[in-house]
DNA sequence: CGTGAAAGTCACCTAGT
DNA sequence: ACTAGGTGACTTTCACG
């Protein structure tokens, strides 16, 4: 699944593009990038299947869907392994959850999440996480603002 | 942009099959959640005019493209305006950046990374950020697990 | 690794029920 | 909302440099 596929500039250029418009027609792809379009499919495909590209996914607005509020807790616990992996789980199955992180340090889970209010936010830290016996200290804190990064390329990339 | 769209079930199923697979034709989307295709690409149009649906992004593997280290820093920076949106820039235009939020707290920002190496860490924290007059604190905290959470839905969602 | 052609599929629009 | 027809664009395969 995680081959060490070699990618050259064409590659590279094909990563920028769909990372920008994951929805762009084949064709266009090929034309930007100046290959046949039949060449293209081959590039994508084979970077899908050595793991480079995971999958298309579609960005939603947290706001539009009515969850304005978002933050990170973060978590600490007793490190029983199976403790944790239950504790993953939980965390989740939330509908809040947006991405869960297991870290080295004090702390040891990291999550965002996209509230429906600042009640729905106190909900889910109290009855859903503080309560729970593994589970030692929550600290929350607001997000005012998110930027998604640029496209991720491989490190010296340059064309 | 951020119109508030009424989402009836049918919409939420879209929401969740195009979470799981944005590149899945609107025929099969439309069968899927059992609609007409013309219905469907008409509903899939209104969520994407009414702001819901914000694009379609290509999820790409960090380890695959050589990037298997990821952290977050958080910062503690200066509170002037003018600062620390230069600062954001500057973050944000670093290759290893994946993504940066601007906390409320006692950090002012905490960005995910994905470094070629924990030297390429280094370099990132002491040469772009504590090298900068009005960064005052840099953390980093390791990354040993990522988890995506499931699709995002409006509150009290069902089905 | 690249191309171009050909077949099948799809998006998209229009109009009718 | 669904159905149906029609056009042009698209994906995908294949034989071939």
């Amino acid at each position: 699944m995680a081959d060490n596929l070699r990618l050259d500039s064409t590659d590279l250029e094909i990563l920028r593009v769909l990372q920008n418009d994951a929805r762009i027609t084949n064709r266009e792809l090929a034309a930007t990038v100046g290959i046949a379009a039949s060449t293209c499919l081959d590039r994508v495909n084979r970077m899908r299947e050595g793991g480079v590209i995971l999958g298309y996914r579609l960005q939603v607005s947290p706001e539009a869907l009515g969850r304005p509020i978002q933050a990170f807790l973060t978590i600490r616990a007793q490190h029983r392994r199976e403790l944790l992996a239950s504790l993953a789980e939980h965390i989740r199955s939330q509908p809040e959850t947006r991405a869960l992180y297991h870290l080295a340090g004090r702390d040891d889970f990291l999550v965002l999440v996209a509230a429906e209010s600042v009640a729905d936010l106190q909900r889910l830290v109290i009855d859903e996480l503080t309560c729970r016996p593994e589970i030692t200290q929550v600290q929350t804190t607001l997000v005012f603002q998110e930027w998604e990064g640029g496209p991720l390329l491989p490190p010296g990339a340059r064309a």
